[in-house]
DNA sequence: CCCTGATATGCAAACGATTGCATTGGCATT
DNA sequence: AATGCCAATGCAATCGTTTGCATATCAGGG
């Protein structure tokens, strides 16, 4: 009969807990399998079981521990369960950020993939630990994984450290990366399609009539170095070579880009349209356009690149090549899922499209 | 002599994992402390000890079991250590949605919010556990504490769950809520000077040389309200009373505000200026004055709420409230941090300030 | 040579869950 | 009556740390 009523620690049932006038009550011990074992009349490994599903305890049993539990509002500890079991259901979300621009997470396309990651981590019942490690020293993004704190890694944002996580994947860390597919890449990357990204946006603006295009955005990176790919196919397939003049190499930055087309249109350098690698870049040249007594769209059209929600707000509403958020970030959960399970996951390339609005008109002359 | 030296569990030196042609190697044991020792030639608690900085071991003995842990790449076990110690570093940043408009984590200056925590809380040394729950069940957020998931939550948006939130922090739950203050509060909160910022508005519209200021918001929702009544206080300083006309009560939703303000055009409700709650809806009012043909500024003027990152760059720039993101989330960390250690905190009010761009101009006639 | 104190280390008991392996009682079969 | 079987439950080891309490070693003083 363990049901003994001595529950040296559990409070006696009418009482109430005592108010040390902290604000948390770091003696009020918390709740536990034992004292729900003990008030149910049955052994920790009873009560165990009988929350977790297992055929082996009688109907009855279970649910009265079912509802002591939840009439108690008993939350199994999470570090006992992860510590025995070995596992766990969080996965962590890295964002490295550059210690040079000191560039936090700001841009809205990431803040965007967050979201969506939240929802399709959610979704499947996963938590989400949310971190931002410096750029330069992504292995202390292991660090997570081999403190058993979360079971993946999806990092959002491949820039320029494909050798770091050539490094890390080398180790067997499962880590899936929002980015583009490089020749040799021992990790899994999923993306959108870049290079017909950038062609899509060309072409729009080569079939509106426009022929001296500016490119907005920093080839070194991966992603728009395919962006840049596409650009030239489709100038190409116009019997148009690039012009060295027209491009205006800054990072994701709008104040970079600001800065590029003023001086493009100071050095009176001849264009009529821009394809900036994102939308804040897009944004920030039509303003600077604006500046530069060059309106969007009369006079200069411009095809931005993410389709974030600002998109569709701004005057004048963005043409843009969308990247498919939402199912990014399911995307990617799955293909880390994978990944833990054993899986040799391939890359992973999503679809984009073009967005048509009003920042790019045909032109006129 | 403990430095047997017999590994029956570690590799040998110079031998290499073995493959077995899986993704992730769930063979692979992870390193412990006691495979520390084992190299070291010492017992577990004196890794421990030199690990966490103890002044009981010897300089010599740090230093051999330092150097060992670090080039092993060995990281503690999280789930043990917060077993053990009853504590852990991780902060649940909750972001309640609604499950009716189906909205997800999207309002940029909710994204904003999150990174801007993200910042805070790396800097002090926490992991971020980001969560969407139900707004409809908050207390499944309690669930992230009770089990010792996270050691306190910061809750991002109060809406209309201001009795929800004060049955949370009866059960003495610690938590802090980015939103305003109520009275008969039992949670702290930490939000802008809402009133402050709805007076500012106004009066800069007033001062301005508009009269007839439409205010977009929804006034149920209590930082809202409170910007209402900023409103309504800077009316009267000017002796006006507010015109129930120019109330357009809508969600923190774009498309909402759209409608609203083409219905008012449609209905010709007399109007010169727009007060939006957020920057988003201030950017869908404008572009809804657009299609009506009453273009911002020119014909009517839009100051806007939040200041997100966007706001600077949108055409025409956005006059706006600032709210102070960056010191938000280092107060909110703050705040709950204080709360954990017992500390009855206050709620605190951040001051917010007019950002002068250019959707309001001096009214021409 | 014994005792004391200081210093460095080891032993072993927690922490709160899960689970393989008993154990129990009841019932049907021999 | 003895046996076997099944369903339901309990016991106790285990997960990887931390830490109170030994313990071991050594130096110096009586």
């Amino acid at each position: 009969m363990p049901k003994s009523a001595q529950s040296p620690s559990l409070l006696p049932p009418g009482s109430r807990a005592v108010d040390n006038g902290g604000g948390v009550d770091p003696q009020a011990r918390r709740l536990q399998m034992a004292d729900i074992a003990r008030l149910a009349g049955v052994s920790v490994a009873t009560v165990s079981r009988a929350l977790n599903g297992s055929p082996l305890v009688s109907r009855e049993t279970r649910t009265r521990v079912e509802e002591l539990a939840r009439s108690l509002n008993y939350a199994i500890n999470v570090s006992a369960k992860n510590l025995r079991l070995k596992q766990n259901r969080t996965i962590a979300v890295v964002i490295p950020y550059d210690r040079v621009s000191r560039q936090h997470i700001s841009d809205p396309f990431f803040l965007a993939m967050v979201g969506s990651l939240a929802d399709a981590l959610t979704e499947r019942g996963f938590d989400m630990l949310l971190s931002r490690v410096d750029a330069d020293s992504l292995d202390s993004a292991a660090r997570l994984y081999n403190s058993g704190v979360a079971i993946g890694i999806i990092l959002i944002g491949q820039w320029r450290h494909h050798d770091q996580l050539n490094q890390l994947a080398a180790r067997r860390l499962p880590i899936v990366v929002w980015g583009t597919q490089i020749p040799q890449q021992l990790y899994c990357t999923v993306g959108g399609d870049n290079v017909v990204g950038g062609a899509l946006a060309t072409r729009h603006l080569l079939e509106l009539g426009y022929r001296r295009i500016v490119f907005v955005g920093d080839p070194q990176l991966p992603e728009v170095a395919y962006r840049h790919r596409g650009y030239v196919e489709a100038l190409a397939a116009h019997h148009l070579k690039p012009d060295a003049q027209l491009l205006v190499s800054v990072p994701f930055d709008a104040d970079a880009a600001r800065a590029g087309i003023t001086r493009l249109c100071e050095q009176g350098v001849a264009f009529d349209a821009v394809f900036a690698c994102s939308d804040v870049l897009a944004s920030a040249s039509m303003q600077a356009q604006h500046l530069c007594g060059r309106p969007v769209p009369d006079d200069v059209a411009v095809v931005g690149y993410d389709d974030i929600e600002w998109a569709s707000h701004s005057n004048p509403p963005l043409t843009t090549v969308r990247q498919p958020i939402t199912a990014a970030g399911v995307e990617l959960v799955d293909a880390l899922l994978r990944t833990i399970g054993g899986a040799e996951v391939p890359p992973r390339t999503l679809p984009v499209e073009l967005v048509v609005r009003s920042s790019a008109r045909p032109k006129v002359r």
